[in-house]
DNA sequence: CTGTAATACGGTACTCAGTACCGTTGGGTG
DNA sequence: CACCCAACGGTACTGAGTACCGTATTACAG
């Protein structure tokens, strides 16, 4: 029963102490020492004293901007739901983890901001991916990439919160369902070539009704069968 | 010709050594010597070295509070891009010196950063505000609120960040038509107090879209929710 | 004119995050 | 054994931010 790497035993003296006495009572000086290495070793291993909190968000962001490079969607928006996918499915894995992150940075501003920040740089990715997608530079494809971002963004936020808080049992399914309405948000263009403008197909349910019962017929009308 | 106050001493000697050395570059005892004032002085004017830049957004916070708080709108929406008008005004009122901040906060990433987490305050008073006129607390609501909230912010950053970027000669009425789009994303609920509702719901697809990204709505739409 | 209180300012000293650099240790590997 | 290389510890430094104290200016009451 060897003591686990250094890197391990910063981040749980850390957190220990961030629990104990607060965040910003507690120096670096405090971490290195309660985990046995020197300052030296701490700096060695994270960059700063908040980075011990947010481990991988780099590692995120490539893993997502990979994703996207080899993403084969149909639309861009789905692609983009796809992928920040990943960010919820990192936070779930990680666990207890990210609760006792969560209420760090519920308490502490600082932390918060810098959260917000790596928040923003997702966003950000996923606005350029968007807006390069459409390749229309237009003022209004620009407004609306922008705001497809935004919104995918605010969908997971809504149930990544809402599992960090313990009030959701299935976050992935809640995740489904939020990109769901944001999807329903933007319809997509429907450029057809031909200039019929076919595309809408309308579709009257009966409240009641089995929608898994009516599936099979959807399909059809959606896939199969555009423009009726 | 007397000497201006100092702190208008201190943010112009703060402006001028950010341009010519760089942001990291200039130390705060810099400033305060260029200003003729001490170091002491600086921080008794500006909480830190980045405050300088940001002067007022606790202001233009607390301005938005109370305009939140008088607003008389038929909806929460509105009334958020009612608000959200202010932030723009205050940066066109701004001026150049706007436009001076946006090159800084585009090169250095901590400003940036602090930029975001400013934005993302107003973000939140949307979100709270919009959540309390719904006054709904279920999931959907929320997450209805908290989409609201975000594409009213994502609408107003593109504009200004356009008219930042001197790409736009009249960003007031850019922001009308942007939040029109926005306005349009999410349709009034349309409630029927008649209850002459006859358990159809319509729904309209595009083709091109893809069916099992909408299905978790779609089955919200029929199962979770019928009348409406 | 004088005492006094408020305000703004300058200076010193301190804590702490973060960086740079140097020396040391402890395994492997030829 | 000699060598290397990675991880580590220690020291010293810069710079942001805080606390505290003394001082100059102004205003104002008596």
């Amino acid at each position: 029963m060897s003591k686990p790497p250094a890197r391990i035993r910063l981040a749980d003296a850390a957190f220990a102490l961030f629990d104990e006495r607060g965040y910003e009572q507690t120096t670096v000086d405090d971490i290195a020492e309660r985990a046995g290495v020197g300052r030296t070793t701490f700096f060695r291993h994270y960059r700063s004293k908040e980075a011990v909190i947010f481990p991988d968000h780099d590692r995120l962001l490539e893993l997502i901007r990979d994703r996207l490079a080899t993403s084969s969607h149909r639309t861009a928006l789905v692609a983009v739901s796809d992928a920040v996918r990943l960010v919820l499915l990192h936070y779930i894995e990680e666990g207890d983890l990210a609760r006792r992150r969560y209420a760090l940075t519920s308490k502490v501003s600082a932390l918060r901001d810098r959260e917000i920040a790596s928040v923003a740089r997702y966003q950000r990715l996923f606005r350029e991916f968007i807006a390069d997608w459409m390749g229309d530079p237009t003022t209004s494809a620009s407004l609306r990439a922008e705001l497809m971002a935004a919104s995918v963004v605010a969908a997971h936020n809504h149930v990544l919160r809402r599992w960090l808080r313990g009030e959701s049992a299935d976050p992935v399914t809640e995740l489904d369902e939020a990109m769901g309405e944001v999807l329903a948000l933007f319809p997509a263009p429907g450029a057809r070539p031909d200039g019929t403008d076919g595309g809408t197909t309308v579709v009257a349910f009966r409240t009641g009704q089995d929608l898994d019962a009516l599936l099979p017929s959807l399909r059809r009308l959606v896939e199969g069968d555009p423009g009726r």
